[in-house]
RNA sequence: GGCGAGUUGGCGGAGUGGUGACGCAGCGGAUUGCAAAUCCGUGUACAGGAGUUCGAUUCUCCUACUCGCCUCCA
């Protein structure tokens, strides 16, 4: 049995994973708020968590893991975006969460077992929230429901906060009905415009975080193995995810394990929409870079480390993986190699399962492609855009061949260099050898270029 | 201010208490009409200081620098 070790953000150690039960293994990600295309960095935890899935799955068996990731779609980001463009909020999260199984199907990522809207567990949330008052953790002020963020003693342990570090530094809202001023909402008015449900506090929403709580509750049970995300989410939201489903579930212990994934960067520097460097997933698929390229390059840093998106990582891998896929071509997958599952149990190093996959390149193919293929890499479903097209080069290979036969006799070369040099701008690989001419479409090929050679 | 991460050769990026991966680029060679591709070969890298140790890049502490989160954004 395969190992598996995680850095657990909760205890701040590298501990060996034991599941709750190994029958069934659970996982929460909190996923995306759906009113845009995802971004580059929306992109991170869902590859990280892939491997995450992949190596559970193929460490307790794939019947035995149960990957919950969650769709917000009652945000005000989205109430803001349906007001802008004069649509229903349905018709707007519907799309987007269209868009992002298309974006991250298009990465090779694997869908979870459940993906549940936050807008279709509304009862569960009011139960939980009802739960809370009764327990004296929340109260009811002004049609809203606040969390009493100091009836729960380990308030801040996630983070390393303590409440009143916390309101010292005070980048917090001061509600007047608030308590306290970290209380958080759990529930909260709607007017007329705003989406919002009946509840015994009136007509209204759920606060962002207790979704997560609720959703999880209900499909994974009070206590669950692994909850991830990004390590954005660790102040506030998780934090509070912790205080709710603690005090309504003391029997429970919420998430053993917590993963947060580090941020990305773009050319060393954040990617915002201030600097401009802000782009989505569709961006670069649009751009023609393949989604198994920005796989390749996300994977190439260890979850726990900012990664840096740069064109140069984006040349190598394009580079690295048409190398690839010309090795693997025509073979039968063999048996992963368990070194690089051993590697991937490491805490989910992925950069250290690639480097392991250079190695595996210059030995049995078979067991390359398996090891890359349970990577999510070099896979069928991904190959389309590495497929040498079914062009026909070998016309242009005779001529080319000819018009080379005929310079080694005359020694006069300038034909043969021309056309040599036409074919590698149309990005056409030319290989000359004694054995003859060998046109290959290489990285950039562009069959228009060939007209009139 | 609070919390956290990082600093390995030209670049990217693994890993280890005791001959320092791998990829890309570079350089030399084979090959080629020239290239490309391929093959072979090649590189006195572990931020600085102190400590522990027979021995540290690897463990501990300190310093410096970089970066991120805490604010819409994962």
């Amino acid at each position: 049995m395969t190992t598996i070790k995680l850095h657990n953000s909760k205890t701040r150690k590298k501990e060996v994973f034991e599941p709750i039960d190994p029958q069934n293994v659970r996982m929460y990600v909190c996923g995306p708020t759906v009113y845009d295309r995802a971004h580059l960095g929306n992109a991170r935890p869902v590859l990280v968590f892939d491997i995450l899935y992949r190596l559970l799955r193929h460490v307790y068996g794939a019947d035995a893991v149960t990957y919950v990731r969650n769709f917000t779609d009652v945000d005000d980001k989205i109430n803001a975006r349906a007001a802008r463009d004069n649509r229903s909020i349905r018709d707007i999260t519907d799309e987007t969460i269209e868009w992002y199984h298309d974006d991250m199907d298009a990465l090779g990522a694997l869908r979870p077992n459940h993906e549940p809207r936050a807008t279709e567990w509304i009862g569960a949330m009011v139960s939980m929230i009802e739960d809370l008052i009764a327990k004296g953790h929340a109260y009811e002020k002004e049609g809203h429901v606040l969390f009493r963020v100091r009836s729960y003693e380990n308030y801040g342990a996630l983070s390393g906060r303590s409440v009143d570090d916390m309101i010292a530094g005070a980048r917090v809202e001061v509600a007047p009905f608030k308590e306290d001023p970290m209380d958080f909402v759990l529930w909260k008015p709607s007017d007329a415009q705003t989406p919002g449900w009946d509840s015994p506090w009136g007509y209204g929403r759920p606060g962002w975080h207790i979704e997560c709580s609720a959703m999880s509750y209900e499909l994974l049970g009070a206590s669950f193995d692994i909850h991830g995300g990004g390590n954005d989410l660790q102040f506030p939201h998780h934090e509070n995810e912790i205080a709710q489903s603690c005090c309504a579930h003391p029997e429970g212990g919420f998430a053993n394990v917590w993963l947060h994934n580090e941020m990305l960067q773009v050319e060393g520097k954040k990617m915002s929409k201030s600097l401009g460097n802000f782009f989505t997933v569709r961006d670069l698929l649009d751009q023609g870079i393949p989604g198994e390229v920005v796989r390749l390059v996300m994977l190439g840093t260890h979850y726990g480390k900012p990664m840096d998106w740069t064109d140069k990582k984006r040349s190598e891998a394009d580079q690295t993986l048409r190398n690839w896929r010309g090795l693997v071509a025509g073979v039968e997958a063999g048996a992963v190699d368990q070194e690089l599952i051993d590697t991937l149990a490491d805490d989910l190093n992925t950069a250290g399962a690639i480097a392991r996959l250079y190695v595996l390149a210059k030995g049995d193919a078979a067991i390359f492609k398996a090891s890359a293929e349970f990577m999510g890499f070099l896979t069928d479903a991904l190959g389309d855009w590495a497929k040498v097209d079914d062009v026909d080069l070998s016309a242009l290979a005779d001529k080319l061949a000819a018009l080379r036969t005929a310079a080694m006799e005359t020694k006069d070369f300038s034909a043969v260099d021309a056309m040599k040099k036409a074919l590698m701008e149309a990005g056409v690989e030319v290989r000359m050898s004694k054995a003859g001419v060998e046109l290959l479409p290489a990285a950039g090929f562009d069959a228009a270029k060939l007209e009139g050679l």
